[in-house]
DNA sequence: CAGTAGGGATAGGGTTCA
DNA sequence: TTGAACCCTATCCCTACT
């Protein structure tokens, strides 16, 4: 059977992991993070790729957010049809 | 000018060359079908991208109407240099 | 060899059109 | 409404560099 490598979705523990990771070592310190005692547990299922991949994206995300002069961009529309 | 380049559908020679493609790589190697001298020339008009959402739509439509035993594909690639 | 940065590729959800 | 084709992007893979 294949199993399913992909589509691992970060949870919101493992991303304030990371975010409170890098508050204490500083973007970049992947290796540093995962092994700290104080996230390790939250991200058993990460390595530093992943790490810096996931930090990666939630930066871009958030400076197209910052940058975006135009706050009218609601998204919560039930609209479907 | 109405340069329409949306539903540029599938002829069955993409079509075959896609299913010959995934037969040699598995699903999932889009690139390398695409890159494939055996497959390029029926494939020039479209992307990786394209052969995923193609062999996507087929699967879906088809998995109404399964009936067929699987193929054993071996893809035990440990390749490391 | 271990770790990181960046580009490339894939999977799945969403959107559009006939 | 449904299905085929296309778009968006989070996640994963590959490789150069240090």
């Amino acid at each position: 059977m294949e199993e399913h490598r992909k589509n691992n979705k970060w949870t919101k523990e493992e991303e304030e992991a990371l975010v409170a990771g890098i508050a204490k070592y500083g973007a970049g310190k992947w290796k540093k993070i995962l092994v700290d005692p104080e996230f390790a547990p939250q991200l058993s299922g990460r390595d530093n790729i992943n790490l810096k991949d996931k930090w990666r994206n939630l930066t871009k995300t958030q400076a197209l957010n910052e940058s975006s002069p135009n706050n009218s961009s609601d998204m919560s529309n039930e609209s479907r049809f």
